[in-house]
RNA sequence: GCCCGAGUGGCGGAAUGGUAGACGCAGCGGAUUCAAAAUCCGCCGCCGCAAGGCUUGUCGGUUCGAGUCCGACCUCGGGUACCA
C-alpha cells in the first residue's frame, strides 16, 4: 500500500460500484425491502454542508441495511419548481426552465463525488412535465373525488407591482421590491380540502411510534381539536339579515365575564356596513400588512365600535357591544367571538384600552376576588372558585366548568356543544408561472371544466418574458386562449400554478415507478411503500409532513396507493443544521462586511486578514450566503476527500443537533483516516505465522466495537458510533495479538466504517483479503460470549457522594457485596464511625450508603 | 403573539434516575528530527500546596441519589398555512 489519497481511491470505487450495479433498487420478492428517503433538495446550484449531512446520514442507513441483506431503495431527485427560479429570471434575466435544470446539473456533479448509494436511474425534477403531467392527473380525480374546491381567500396583494407576494416577500408590512404597503385582498383560489381528514390526521399521529414525539405534538397543535359551545347572539340594531350573530367560544364557563362581542374585519356583518366610511377606513385599516399569523397576532390591537349591541344568552336585558377588532381571525371558529377581559389576555389587552368592563368570573379555590391586573388563565385541569359561575358547582376545575355550561346551553337550547378544528383547507393556487399548472379551463358556458386526460400535460410554454411583474401565464394568449374541453366554445386556461408543496406530496411514491405512464403502478407501490426511514429537516415538521399525510390519503381515495400507504413514513428523523462561525468587519461607511472562513486566519483569540485586519468573530449561525459562513464541499472534498467531509459531518455532534463546521474538526477526521490507513499498511505486512499475545482481549474488543456501531447507527447515534471506532482504532493500534486475529479485526474495522467511509473501507477489505465489494459484504455479527464482563466495578456513594469504589463478580449477591463496601478502607474513613441508616445496592450499578 | 425544541470543560459532545465530562478537537509536556512538518507517548473541568470543596443556563421542588423527573424563569433556534 502506499500513502492515503482519496483523490485516486475514491473515483475508483465509485466506478467499480457503478459497473456492478450495487445501489440499483431491484423488486425481490425473496428479501425484505427497505426504502430510505432523504428530503430531496431544492436545485439552488450549490450544495452545502447541510445537503453533505442529510445524504450521508440516508446513505449509512441504506448501506447498513443493505449488508444486513435488505433490498434497498435510495433514490434521489429535484423540488424543483418555486419562486428562487422566477427571481432569478427577472434578476438575472434567462428563463426558470435553463436556470433550473442547469442547477441541476451542478448539483448533481457536486453530489456525485461523495459516494452516496442512490439509484440514480430513479431521478427525476417535479418540474419535469412527465412528473408534473401525472400530478395534473390525480388533481383531476381528486376534483372528481370532491377533494377539491374553489373559494376567495385572503393574499398579500402589492398595489404598485399589481402582483401577489409570497410571506417571505413582505417585510415590515411592505413589499420587498415596490416598498408600496401591501393590503389584504380577496381572490378566488383552489383548495384542498384537507379538513375532511382532519380527525383522522390527528388521530393517526398515536400510530406514527418512529416518529419524533416533538413533531406529533406540534402536529397535533397544528390541528388543533377543540371542544367549545356555538351559540348565537339576537342582535339590536343590525342591518338585514343580521340578526343573530353566530360565535364560537372554548371557554363557555366564562360567558358571564363577557364584556363585548367582537367580528372580525372581514366578518360578513363588517362587509355590511362598510357602507359606513368609518367602518370602511377601519376595515381598510385592518386590511393594511400581510397575511401571515405571525403578523396579524403581533400588531397592536384595535377596534372600532359598531353601535349594534347584542343581548346577553343568560340575561336578554343585559346588552353588550359589537366590536370590529384586528386580531379576530375569520379562518378560525366564526369569526366572531364575545370578548371575556378577566380571563383571556388579548381580551384584557383590548378591554384596558378601549375602557371596557373587565368582571373576573373566577378566582383561585383559595384566593378573594381583587382587581385584575392581567388576565387570569388558570389551566382547565385547576380547581377554580366561580363567582360568576351559571352552571355547575361553585368550586370546579375548568374543564367541568366549560363541560356544566355547554350542558346548560344544550338543555336551555340557546347553543350546542361543537368539536372544531384549527386546521385549514390547504389553498395551492398560485399566480405564478413557475409550477405546475392547474389543468382546467373556464368556460362561459360551462364553467370550470376539466382539461382532458388524454391533453395531459398541460405543458408550461417556455416563450415568457419577466420584465414585468406577475404572472406571465395571463399574459400569453396562445397559450391562454383555447376551446372549451366541453362545448368546443372559446375559453380561458387557468393561469394559477399550484404550491410546490402538492409536488413534494407525492415524489416519495413516484420514486417507487418514476418513469411510469401512470401516477403509481401497483406492484411498484405495494413492493416499496412505506418509506421505512424518512430523514430531513425540522423545519418540515408540519407543513410538508402533514400535506404528504393528507395527499397519501386523498392518493388512495382516488386509487392511486394502497391502503397500507395513507401513513407515507414509517420512521422520521430530523436532523439538524449545519452552521459556521460568521467573520465581520466594517467598511469606511460602518457597515458590516462578511468574509468567507477561507479569508480568515483564525487564532485562539481571534481572526485576521490575510493582511493583517482584525475580525470579528460572531457565535455560529446556520450556513448562509449572505453571512458568508459557509465551507463549500468542494472545496473539503478536494482537500480531504469525500470520505473525510463524511466522516466529519457524521462524527462530532449527534444528528438531531446543529453541528458546527471546524476547520480543525475536519483536519481531525482526516488525520484518523489517515492513521486507519497506516494500520491497515502495518497489519498488511504482519508476517502470516507471527503469534502475538492478547488475542483474546482483541476478539473481545472486535465484538465490543460490533455491537457499540451497530447500536449506535440504528439508533441514529452516528456520533456514539464514530467514538466507538475511535476506541477500537485505539486498541487495535496499540494491540499485538497474532496475524489471523489483527487480520480480522481490520477487516471488522473496515466493514463498520463502510457505511461513513465507503472508498476508504473498500480498500483496506481489498488489501486485507475481504471477498468480493465490503459494500456488498454481509453486517458483521458480534459473538454475545465475547460481550459480557464476568467482574464490574461498582462505586460507593456515602450520603449521595462517591467516596470508593470496589470490584466484585458480576453476579455477587447484594448481602455479600454490601459487606466488601463497608469492610472498604475509604469507606470506613469517610463513616467515620457514624451509625449507618440505610444501604441501598443496585445490582451492577451503585452502592448508596445513608447515614 | 402562539406552538415546538435546545442549553454540560477552552470547543463539539458522552452519561437505562446510579462513578458527570466516554470519544474527538484545541492546548500543554515529552520522544523522534540538524530543524520543522508529520508521527508516536503522556497530561488535560474549576478552586486549592494538600486534605478537600465546587460544577450540567437561573431559581425552587421530588428522591437514598437529579444533567436526567416536576414547577417557575432566562437565552438561543425552528414553525406560524404563498421560502423550501
Amino acid at each position: 500500500m502506499s500513502r492515503y489519497d482519496p483523490s485516486v481511491i475514491e473515483p475508483r470505487w465509485q466506478k467499480a460500484w457503478d459497473e456492478a450495479q450495487v445501489f440499483a433498487a431491484r423488486r425481490d420478492p425473496a428479501r425484505p425491502k427497505y426504502y430510505v428517503l432523504e428530503m430531496f433538495p431544492y436545485p439552488s446550484g450549490r450544495i452545502h454542508m447541510g445537503h453533505v449531512r442529510n445524504y450521508t446520514m440516508g446513505d449509512v442507513v441504506a448501506r447498513v441495511k443493505a449488508a444486513q441483506g435488505y433490498s434497498v431503495l435510495h433514490p434521489m431527485g429535484w423540488d424543483a419548481f418555486g419562486m428562487p427560479a422566477e427571481n432569478a429570471a427577472m434578476e438575472r434575466g434567462g428563463h426558470p426552465k435553463d436556470w433550473t435544470y442547469g442547477n441541476i446539473a451542478d448539483m448533481k456533479a457536486q453530489m456525485r463525488p461523495l459516494g452516496l448509494s442512490i439509484d440514480w436511474s430513479r431521478e427525476f425534477a417535479t418540474c419535469d412535465p412527465e412528473y408534473y403531467g401525472q400530478q395534473q392527473a390525480m388533481f383531476l380525480d381528486m376534483l372528481e373525488a370532491g377533494l377539491v374546491y374553489r373559494k376567495a381567500a385572503m393574499v398579500n396583494w402589492d398595489p404598485v407591482d399589481m402582483t401577489v407576494l409570497a410571506n417571505e416577500q413582505v417585510i415590515d408590512g411592505k413589499g420587498w421590491r415596490s416598498g408600496a404597503e401591501v393590503e389584504r385582498r380577496e381572490l378566488v383560489q383552489w383548495f384542498f380540502k384537507i379538513s375532511d381528514y382532519s380527525e383522522e390526521l390527528l388521530e393517526a399521529l398515536d400510530g406514527l411510534t418512529h416518529w419524533p414525539e416533538k413533531v406529533r405534538l406540534m402536529q397535533a397543535n397544528w390541528i388543533g381539536r377543540s371542544r367549545g359551545l356555538q351559540f348565537a347572539f339576537d342582535t339590536v340594531g343590525a342591518p338585514e339579515g343580521f340578526d343573530k350573530l353566530e360565535v364560537y367560544t372554548t371557554r363557555p364557563d366564562t360567558l358571564l365575564g363577557a364584556s363585548f362581542a367582537a367580528i372580525s374585519p372581514d366578518h360578513p356583518l363588517a362587509k355590511a356596513l362598510e357602507a359606513d366610511p368609518e367602518v370602511a377606513a377601519f376595515v381598510a385599516e385592518c386590511r393594511r400588512g400581510g397575511t401571515s399569523a405571525e403578523e396579524i397576532e403581533t400588531a397592536e390591537k384595535i377596534g372600532h365600535d359598531t353601535g349594534i349591541r347584542v343581548k346577553h344568552p343568560l340575561d336578554p336585558t343585559w346588552e353588550l357591544p359589537v366590536w370590529i377588532a384586528n386580531f379576530i381571525l375569520m379562518d378560525y371558529g366564526t369569526g366572531a367571538i364575545f370578548g371575556c377581559p378577566a380571563h383571556d389576555q388579548r381580551d384584557f389587552e383590548f378591554a384596558t384600552r378601549y375602557g371596557l368592563p373587565i368582571p373576573p368570573v373566577f378566582v383561585a379555590e383559595e384566593a378573594d376576588e381583587a382587581r385584575l391586573t392581567e388576565a387570569f388563565v388558570p389551566m382547565k385541569s385547576e380547581k377554580l372558585r366561580y363567582v360568576r359561575g351559571f352552571a355547575g358547582e361553585g368550586v370546579q376545575t375548568g374543564d367541568e366548568g366549560v363541560a356544566a355550561a355547554i350542558a346548560h346551553a344544550e338543555s336551555h337550547g340557546y347553543g350546542a356543544g361543537v368539536t372544531k378544528f384549527r386546521l385549514r383547507d390547504w389553498g395551492l393556487s398560485r399566480q405564478r408561472y413557475w409550477g405546475c399548472p392547474i389543468p382546467v379551463v373556464h368556460c362561459a358556458a360551462c364553467g370550470v371544466v376539466p382539461e382532458k386526460k388524454a391533453n395531459l400535460p398541460v405543458e408550461l410554454p417556455y416563450d415568457v418574458a419577466f420584465d414585468k411583474p406577475g404572472n406571465p401565464l395571463d399574459r400569453h394568449p396562445t397559450w391562454r386562449d383555447v376551446p372549451c374541453p366541453s362545448c368546443g366554445a372559446p375559453a380561458k386556461r387557468e393561469t394559477d400554478t399550484m404550491d410546490t408543496f402538492v409536488d413534494s406530496s407525492w415524489y416519495y411514491a413516484r420514486f417507487t415507478s418514476p418513469h411510469a405512464a401512470t401516477p403509481t403502478v401497483a406492484e411498484d407501490a405495494d413492493y416499496w411503500m412505506n418509506v421505512d426511514q424518512y430523514i430531513g429537516g425540522i423545519e418540515h415538521a408540519i407543513l410538508h409532513l402533514l400535506y404528504s399525510r393528507f395527499f397519501a390519503r386523498a392518493m388512495h381515495k382516488t386509487g392511486h396507493l394502497p391502503a397500507k400507504a395513507v401513513e407515507p413514513f414509517s420512521a422520521l428523523f430530523t436532523q439538524g443544521m449545519v452552521t459556521h462561525e460568521i467573520y465581520r468587519t466594517t467598511d469606511a461607511k460602518g457597515r458590516p462586511v462578511f468574509h468567507l472562513p477561507e479569508e480568515v486566519i483564525r487564532s485562539d483569540s481571534g481572526g485576521t486578514l490575510k493582511d493583517g485586519t482584525a475580525v470579528e468573530v460572531i457565535p455560529s449561525a446556520k450556513m448562509s450566503k449572505s453571512k458568508k459562513n459557509v465551507v463549500d464541499p468542494k472545496d473539503i472534498i478536494a482537500q480531504f476527500g469525500a470520505d473525510t467531509a463524511r466522516w466529519f459531518v457524521m462524527s462530532d455532534s449527534p444528528p438531531e443537533r446543529d453541528v458546527e463546521w471546524t476547520a480543525s474538526g475536519a483536519e481531525g477526521a482526516h488525520k484518523h483516516l489517515n492513521r486507519v490507513w497506516t494500520l491497515c499498511d502495518r497489519i498488511g505486512q504482519m508476517p502470516a505465522d507471527h503469534r502475538g499475545e492478547g488475542d483474546d482481549d482483541l476478539a473481545r474488543a472486535t465484538a465490543r466495537a460490533i455491537d457499540d456501531v451497530t447500536r449506535g447507527i440504528e439508533g441514529f447515534a452516528f456520533n456514539k458510533a464514530i467514538a466507538s471506532l475511535y476506541a477500537f482504532a485505539n486498541t487495535l493500534g496499540k494491540a499485538n495479538a497474532s496475524t489471523p486475529v489483527m487480520k480480522q479485526a481490520i477487516r471488522t474495522m473496515a466493514q463498520l466504517m463502510q457505511p461513513m467511509t465507503p472508498h476508504l473501507a473498500e480498500d483496506i477489505w481489498a488489501h486485507q483479503g475481504g471477498s468480493g465489494l465490503c459494500a456488498q459484504a454481509p453486517w458483521p455479527k458480534a459473538d454475545p460470549a465475547l460481550l459480557v464482563d464476568d467482574t464490574v466495578t461498582l462505586p460507593v456513594q456515602i450520603n449521595g457522594k462517591r467516596r470508593a469504589e470496589i470490584s466484585v463478580a458480576k453476579d455477587m449477591p447484594a448481602a455479600e457485596v454490601e459487606k466488601l463496601a463497608l469492610a472498604n478502607e475509604d469507606v470506613i474513613k469517610f463513616l467515620a464511625g457514624q451509625p449507618v441508616r440505610k444501604i441501598i445496592v443496585v445490582p451492577g450499578r451503585i452502592i448508596n450508603v445513608v447515614v
